[in-house]
DNA sequence: GTTGCCGGCTTACATAGGTTAAGGTGCGGC
DNA sequence: GCCGCACCTTAACCTATGTAAGCCGGCAAC
């Protein structure tokens, strides 16, 4: 139940064993969610934090008219509001599919933090990382064209979810309407349509029945301007 | 000196005399910069952090063709880089305006916060709100008319220097060019020239001789869709 | 005081992307 | 085996915003 945990942890290295029992008796309590759940509402102050064990999330804010914007999507091992331990959560999170959340209580975490402060600095790290995507996603909808923007997003999906080992071969599940993509992206559904068209066209991806293949890996990554160093897969901690 | 981050850790409320003592020994030296200046280079990993101690600066970053993307403007009282502490910077900062910054090494930086965890909580808590900053950012660019965007990045600029205590009767001091801000709001300078026209026709405010005024706040924020919840200004630290 | 430059402003024109509306397709429910 | 619904697709049209180019005013350098 806690591998997923851990190993997200241990992206930034090895713990020490003593820091790993100290995880792993957090009083973690997991619970299932099926497909469009609501994991965490917009105002919502929760009493511990959610760890992603099994399916996929995004965040999003919706406008009072009704206009969405999605702000990342997220694959097992992922924190997914580590922020609410000291802010309000001013944003909520929906389930894409199936999955099951790891709850690990405020008080307890924060016990573990002050006590393991190498394990603190991890779970901060974690938030840093997501920031260091929101500026991303920032520059991508300022600066990008649609076509470029979309292809960009589909990479960075791609290379988070194979981190989390779930692409086999170019294919993995990612049920995302044509309007998820819209909401992510900025652009209207319509366009996001056609602009799909072209990336087919051009015989990069395929994305059907919930299951995105990718067919021309450098030139997906072409078409989206992709450098992936901003996701720093690789940075260890302090 | 240190008024300014004592300042900052106690938006969440006061701190003990023994953790004020701790971050008043942190071994920080200040620095001017000139307007313009490089505060610090994409691919940077800094050995110290900073706080703004005066003056203003931005974060962005330069795609290969020249375009560019304005992510965050900061404010005194801001530590601008703290995620390199832990990553290093995907994006530069640069100055705007003359100023000062304070640097804290990461050495006696990480320290602190091992022996004060409630410190620590404070610095990850300021990189929260950064992140929720980000966020609404993404909101703006996606969702937003160029008109409504530029008014709501006005009003967090103004809130925000207004908690800094450096707007008078609707005056602050802000040096932005109109490309400036086109790069934080991903529009061309044309129709930022333009969008900007249409604000100072409703009489909204000024932008002059790096001098903005606002001169209608109620009509602003209702231009700007504009509340301010997002930037957290009141919350507490656990 | 001329020169050069930067930032602001304008105009004319081009286009990426939005809007509205309608038809198609697959699929679960009954 | 039909209904309804959610999603995708297409088409026609529109407009917000981008591009290219040039001018103007102020101010710093010499």
């Amino acid at each position: 139940m806690f591998r997923r945990l851990i190993e997200s942890l241990e992206v930034l290295g090895p713990l020490t064993s003593g820091e790993r029992e100290a995880v792993e008796s957090l009083g973690a309590v997991s619970r299932p969610f099926a497909p469009g759940a609501e994991l965490v509402a917009e105002g919502d102050a929760p009493a511990h934090c959610r760890l992603l064990l099994e399916g996929q999330a995004f965040r999003h804010r919706t406008l009072a008219d009704g206009r969405r914007q999605i702000m990342s999507f997220h694959t097992p091992g992922d924190m997914i509001d580590l922020e609410g331990l000291f802010l309000p959560m001013d944003h909520g999170l929906t389930a894409l599919t199936a999955g099951e959340v790891l709850h690990l209580p405020h008080a307890r975490l924060l016990d573990l933090m002050d006590s393991h402060p190498r394990v603190g600095r991890r779970f901060w790290t974690m938030t840093l990382k997501d920031a260091a995507i929101f500026r991303e996603w920032i520059l991508n909808i300022g600066r990008r064209t649609a076509y470029v923007r979309i292809a960009h997003l589909f990479c960075e999906v791609v290379v988070r979810l194979q981190r989390a080992g779930l692409v086999d071969n170019g294919r993995c599940a990612f049920p995302i309407t044509q309007q998820h993509l819209s909401d992510a992206t900025g652009l209207s559904a319509v366009h996001t349509n056609r602009t799909l068209q072209a990336l087919r066209g051009e015989g990069l991806l395929s994305l059907r029945g919930g299951e995105l293949v990718v067919l021309d890996w450098p030139g997906l990554q072409a078409a989206g301007e992709f450098d992936s160093s901003y996701l720093h897969l690789r940075e260890s901690a302090a």
